[in-house]
DNA sequence: ACCTGAACACCGTTCAAGT
DNA sequence: ACCTGAACACCGTTCAAGT
């Protein structure tokens, strides 16, 4: 059998983004594959191949949709201060690595043999993550220079990053959320007072 | 054929940890198969499950090894102040991950299904890494509470580590190693002068 | 007791063949 | 043109059977 022809190529691949999506979501990335995803969309695994190149282009695709709704999700009141707008950008992100764990995880790993190289479009959407904050940090400081703004725009978000990774997934222990948040707390303040007391 | 005996299980044990480790090196842990395990070292893979409950459980091993080698490698001169000791803590954690990658990248990854759990020593090592931090930081501030200073070491520590992450993987863009040595740099910078200044 | 090697239940990917 | 489903080359893990 075959010439089913019940949904367009467009369709078909919007079902096996949200199936393999889906699924990442429960189980993590290391539960998804094809022959799960042909099931739950009721194609078989051939026709996946012909809406998307690979698994890793399909995992891309899981991380480009991350990355867009991460982006939406880091709001910040512009009547608050810098300082809490930056504390807010931290908390934010913390909440939804919390949240979204699964997804969060693989948007980070090193992309190991890169058959499909991540899209320009990918390294974009990270760099615009940190013009938000590097407004608010030269507003804390006008007279830094473009290139110090940059560099602790990133160290800090790193930073922030880096406590999300070791207290989420249990290296430093089995302690609770509540401890990522007092470390981003602190670090988000210890930063900003260093940054606005350096010559 | 069976009953080979050329090795003690303790030998072979060495010998599919080696390979094992090697593998992970070279190729990275995706590389890792326990065929591949079994050709280099002579024997079936049956064999392997002699002296390992499986393939997360020989991982965790390689694990365990690495931990030990990257707290070896974190040294500092005590002649220096606690500030420079500190920034060498940095450089010396950042230079490991860079010439370790493989290896190091793997002992931060989530134990996604825990069929082996980590050994309480794994999480006992780990903070013991913390210890030497956690006495700079108090030499830094000597009326700070062992709460505060457990908490700033860990914060200083997980923003070392991101920073890691994120320059190391490309997520950062394709940067040069220099770029993190900076950002490491102001960010160490930057806690130590917020710690010193915090009420 | 030690080790084999075949078997089992899975993978991702390809592609001739059907409609 | 669209889709199938069998085939290929892999996996990790188990375990009866050989010595």
């Amino acid at each position: 059998m075959a010439r089913r022809s019940e949904h367009s190529q467009e369709q078909i691949r919007e079902m096996v983004l949200n199936a393999a999506e889906a699924i990442v979501i429960e189980k993590g990335v290391n539960a998804l594959t094809v022959r799960k995803v042909a099931v739950e969309i009721g194609y078989t695994v051939g026709s996946i191949y012909m809406v998307f190149a690979n698994m890793q282009d399909l995992i891309m695709h899981i991380k480009l949709r991350t990355l867009d709704q991460l982006t939406e999700q880091l709001t910040v009141e512009a009547s608050d201060s810098a300082e809490q707008q930056i504390q807010s950008l931290a908390n934010h992100y913390l909440a939804f690595a919390q949240q979204h764990f699964n997804r969060w995880q693989i948007m980070f790993e090193t992309n190991l043999d890169n058959k499909i190289e991540l899209p320009e479009t990918y390294q974009n959407k990270i760099e615009q993550l940190f013009l938000p904050l590097e407004g608010l940090f030269q507003q804390l400081k006008p007279q830094a220079s473009a290139e110090q703004v940059n560099l602790i725009a990133r160290a800090l978000w790193s930073g922030v990053h880096g406590i999300c990774v070791l207290y989420l997934n249990g290296s430093l222990g089995r302690v609770g959320v509540e401890n990522a948040e007092s470390a981003v707390k602190l670090l988000v303040d210890t930063v900003i007072r260093g940054w606005q007391q350096a010559a």
